[in-house]
RNA sequence: GGGGGCGUAGCUCAGUUUGGUUAGAGCACUCGACUGUCACUCGAGAGGUCGCGGGUUCGAGCCCCGUCGCUCCCGCCA
């Protein structure tokens, strides 16, 4: 299937079935070793490699010189004869070490420099640091490892698109160039030349344009969406993504989410993981009650319990003051913590710190005895109420939920971690959904959405608080393995009135402002809107997951740095003034 | 915007604790030897703005100040 014209086979496939043909190959000399009167060349394509053997009995003098003298990473075409090397010659670490090519012509058609880092490494050898491998990211890419994340991902897509496609869902394509949105993260900027002053924005996410796909009558769309968005990086986030973006008319929750469970099946079914066929379904309130987070890491239990009916019961001053502010006081039980140190339970208190508590509790059991601060306030009723085994330790975060929760869900993993509760080959899949619709400043009070405007609120809960939107839920749900959000989605406002009420809520209550930014919204519903919702997943983090890469910019051809910057192609760059003049800006600042 | 780590030969690193002769090693590179290697082996050689700028000092890779780059985290990411 990869022949052409200037060669019969890839590298990397040549089996003993093949010996006895005459093979043209061309690659990458991966390495070569000159023993004087034999030269071996490893020779590389993305197939693999496959060794070639220049010597005097089959090779002409001149390719023997050739062959000595050609440097790593120069590519090469060359005709011989595939051989079945003697059973002492064999190199049962290559898949084609059982076969060699006896070298007839040789001819180097791409001399290379020699390489700025290291292609070939050694066993044990370690990687070029990240700076250069991403300003070299031409060599970079040449490594196998590299290589088979991206072919990963290029089955994962040609996956996608046969999954949905089977399915009715069409590959509709939006607008790069769209319109600035003023909620959410930043926008990246383009300016206008032909309108002076004006921008465009590239896209955050497709998510308006989905919804008139709807609208339209296209009722099931998919997309392979590229997003931007200009906030600052981590290793699993770069300003420039791509979402597998999915929207369907005459939908409820049940039908996004059994697509999502089909399609993410497939998809580790493709990268060779088994994963159950439904995932488990909890609800927001659960996970922030029990895990401290909205995605909660099931792969190991450490449970969090509200403990407050056992404290009010003693006259422990903390606990009380904290009671009585109307906090509750929440914690797990850690087996075998006990046996933790204090500086080590200290660090522990340091991580609820760090996430806004005042401090953590701890209650110790041991040798049959109680210690820490709480002992001496305990009573046996609440001894035995706290159930501790010898050997457990107790944690407890006392303050409102808001703070409890973040700073126990982080004590929580890093005891985990300490224990290695973590089995690393479990996929733990879980759907969390019924989120608030709003998120409240608790000094303000004023409303954001969480998920975003278009999300629709439970009907139930307008119905029961009409007149208190903070209590609403929203009909929201995101996609999570093992504490990571693989992906997330809603069932839509379609009822235009609702939709503007919506944006009443968050503050934008004047209609002639929500006409200005919404209104090619709010006029596709008007003409005639199906129920619809959607998902959409974050597919380079999939595809890290998937290729078990250690950061996103491993499963990218060419990501950005941490300062957003491409260190290969070098972007971004000054450019000529006439050129800012033409688009009507000026810079100001040091550089202007 | 804030905090941590890193920056010495083309690459990976040692040297910085306690400032002191000419800054070292492995790999890669160049030259030479070698007919069964597969991280070939052996011999020789070349290769340095110690990220950059300033300061302290008789003397700075090492100490101080600043700055740049990469990276991890917090903020941020509807």
């Amino acid at each position: 299937m990869l022949a052409t014209s200037l060669r019969s086979d890839p590298c990397g496939l040549l089996r003993l079935e093949d010996v006895g043909r005459t093979v043209q190959l061309g690659g990458w000399v991966h390495r070569s070793r000159d023993l004087g009167g034999l030269v071996f060349i490893d020779l590389r394509d993305r197939t693999g490699l496959v060794q070639l053997a220049c010597g005097p009995a089959w090779s002409a003098a001149e390719t023997l010189r050739l062959a000595a003298a050609v440097g790593v990473e120069s590519v090469v075409l060359c005709e011989g004869e595939v051989v079945a090397r003697e059973a002492d010659r064999v190199n049962p670490e290559m898949a084609t070490g059982a076969v060699e090519i006896r070298v007839t012509a040789l001819t180097v058609v791409g001399p290379a420099v020699t390489p700025a880092l290291p292609v070939a490494r050694g066993r044990g050898e370690k990687m070029a640091a990240e700076e250069l491998r991403l300003r070299h990211r031409y060599l970079d890419l040449r490594r196998p490892e590299l290589q088979d994340n991206l072919v990963l991902r290029h089955r994962l897509l040609q996956v996608t698109r046969r999954y949905l496609s089977d399915r009715g869902y069409l590959e509709l394509e939006t607008p790069i160039l769209t319109k600035p949105t003023p909620e959410g993260a930043r926008d990246y900027l383009v300016p206008s030349r032909v309108h002076p002053g004006e921008f465009y924005a590239l896209p955050q996410s497709p998510q308006i344009y989905k919804q008139l796909f709807m609208c339209c009558g296209f009722d099931r769309y998919f997309q392979v969406a590229r997003c931007f968005r200009d906030e600052d990086l981590r290793a699993d986030r770069q300003p420039e993504f791509t979402q597998i973006d999915i929207e369907a008319s005459f939908v409820e929750r049940e039908d996004i989410l059994a697509l999502a469970e089909g399609l993410l099946g497939a998809l580790w079914t493709e990268a060779g993981h088994a994963i159950p066929a439904h995932f488990d379904r909890m609800s927001y309130a659960d996970a922030m009650e029990f895990y401290g987070c909205d995605r909660p890491d099931l792969r190991y239990g450490l449970r969090l319990r509200d403990y407050s009916s056992i404290f009010a019961g003693l006259d422990f001053a903390v606990t009380r003051s904290a009671l009585d502010a109307g906090a509750r006081v929440r914690g797990m039980v850690v087996p075998g913590g006990a046996a933790w140190s204090r500086k080590q339970v200290d660090e522990l208190e340091a991580l609820a710190k760090s996430a806004g508590a005042g401090g953590l509790l701890r209650l110790r059991h041991a040798d049959g005895a109680y210690d820490g601060p709480l002992a001496k306030f305990l009573t046996d009723d609440a001894r035995a109420a706290f159930g501790l085994a010898d050997g457990d330790l107790a944690l407890f975060v006392a303050a409102p939920d808001r703070i409890a929760s973040p700073a126990l869900d982080r004590v929580r993993q890093e005891c985990a971690r300490r224990l290695e509760l973590i089995d690393e080959r479990q996929q733990c899949f879980l759907v969390v959904m019924d989120f608030p619709m709003f998120e409240q400043d608790h000094v303000t009070g004023a409303l954001t959405a969480v998920h975003h405007p278009f999300t629709a609120p439970h009907p139930a809960d307008m119905q029961s608080f009409p007149d208190a939107p903070a209590r609403w839920r929203a009909l929201a749900y995101d996609v999570v393995l093992n504490g990571t959000e693989l992906g997330g989605g809603s069932i839509r406002i379609s009822d235009p009135a609702m939709q503007s009420r919506m944006f009443s809520l968050l503050g934008i209550g004047d209609v002639a402002d929500q006409e200005r930014r919404f209104g090619f919204l709010l006029e596709g519903l008007r003409a005639g809107a199906p129920p619809h919702g959607g998902i959409a997943f974050g597919f380079d983090r999939i595809a890290m997951l998937l290729s078990g890469a250690p950061s996103l910019r491993d499963v990218i051809a060419f990501p950005k740095t941490t300062a957003a910057r491409s260190l290969f192609e070098g972007a971004p760059v000054a450019v000529p003034i006439e050129d800012l003049e033409a688009l009507h800006l000026a810079v100001t600042g040091p550089l202007a």
